[in-house]
DNA sequence: CATTGCATTATGTGCAGACATATTAACCTT
DNA sequence: AAGGTTAATATGTCTGCACATAATGCAATG
């Protein structure tokens, strides 16, 4: 009867209908969990889950409160290339069509990912070899998931926005320059905080990134 | 000394390492928790965490096992354009551009948001007002925000995208027609599934939408 | 008066056991 | 052989308990 989800659902409604104001603090878990007539671990699930939310934050000893501004967050996922155009049941292919050496140990290497021959995606990347192993033949896999499948996991940033497309990307996309295009810029570290690559991804008109909430 | 974040880096290390390879099926939770000498639901903590990162797929009976195409997962929070502006120092206030009552008690609105008085976004957005409580009053509180704090938790699909400015955008943020811009469209349903508003909102130049990994 | 150190407090996490539930596989029926 | 019923199984979750850890404030100390 006392879902962890009944609890969460509960907690957000006291939220929404004043009880617990924007910014105020809520009970400990352990008055909540005698008020619900529930087991400790059973509220915490439900506020952890609210923190990851982004409805509460939660600090040791200084107690779990209302955000005072409520975020929304979406959780989108980035996938391999190569899968999100075989998703749409194309064919994947892609070409190197630069690559040079760079400072301190660089790859510097531009490629243009295609779905049925047709551009789909133009990407620049810097590779810093110091923290790699050695590179695979990049004609038959992409480096992107070369990457995934070999890399420990990471941590990164990445950055959404939109951009005229420049010469190169114009050139490579069959799009004059100018138009649109929605880039990705992504920079992953490796668990010493070690830059492993930059990338830089723009994606052909009409691309979209879903996801829901 | 085994946290699950200790559990969920092994099992990560194992996968990478190709012990388990993609695609393949892992061993239950309870063998993993002899293996590790820890509780089953040590286990579990570690194997729910790696599926929401997208590295695992879990289904009851069928175990789990390493999804075949990885996929990065990063979240986004989408804030309230208000706070949005008000974190880098500058001052929010919004405008209401256009507004219209459509067929099936529908309200259509354009809003301006600013920052320093200068354009932020803009704003085009259906609602339907069959499924909400009577409207504030709009010059004080921006849609929004109201929404935000008004309405259940409600689920919805995001779309990010770049586009083209039309007339209306372009005069309202004072861009040349044609000139890339950030779009975030949203729909948001009720708990019974029911749309309450559609938005779309396109960004000034220069905006960046930005999280980690 | 500043600083260090300790006790307090709320959340974070672990464990063992139990039951719930979805899903598959095996079985039986027609 | 096709189809429906049943049993087996792995994950999902709850409970009650324990200890770990971070952060806060108070107190003792120089």
């Amino acid at each position: 009867m006392t879902g962890w989800e009944d609890i969460r659902a509960e907690v957000q409604a006291r939220i929404r209908s004043g009880v617990w104001p924007l910014g105020s603090a809520i009970p400990h878990e352990e008055d909540l969990a005698r008020d619900f007539g529930c087991a400790r671990a059973t509220v915490n699930r439900a506020l952890r889950a609210l923190a990851a939310q982004g409805v509460l934050e939660r600090r040791r000893k200084g107690g779990t409160r209302v955000l005072a501004v409520p975020v929304r967050k979406a959780t989108v996922s980035i996938p391999v290339i190569r899968a999100e155009v075989e998703a749409t049941g194309r064919r994947y292919s892609h070409q190197i069509i630069w690559q040079a050496t760079g400072q301190e140990n660089t790859l510097h290497l531009e490629t243009l990912h295609l779905a049925d021959d047709k551009p789909y995606a133009h990407e620049v990347r810097v590779l810093h070899l110091a923290v790699l192993p050695p590179l695979p033949d990049l004609t038959a896999i992409s480096i992107n998931e070369w990457l995934v499948t070999t890399v420990s996991y990471a941590t990164g940033e990445i950055a959404f926005s939109a951009a005229a497309a420049d010469a190169g990307q114009a050139r490579a996309l069959w799009v004059p320059t100018g138009t649109p295009l929605f880039v990705i810029t992504r920079e992953t570290r490796n668990a010493a905080a070690q830059v492993i690559t930059k990338v830089l991804l723009a994606h052909a008109p009409g691309y979209h990134l879903r996801t829901t909430m």
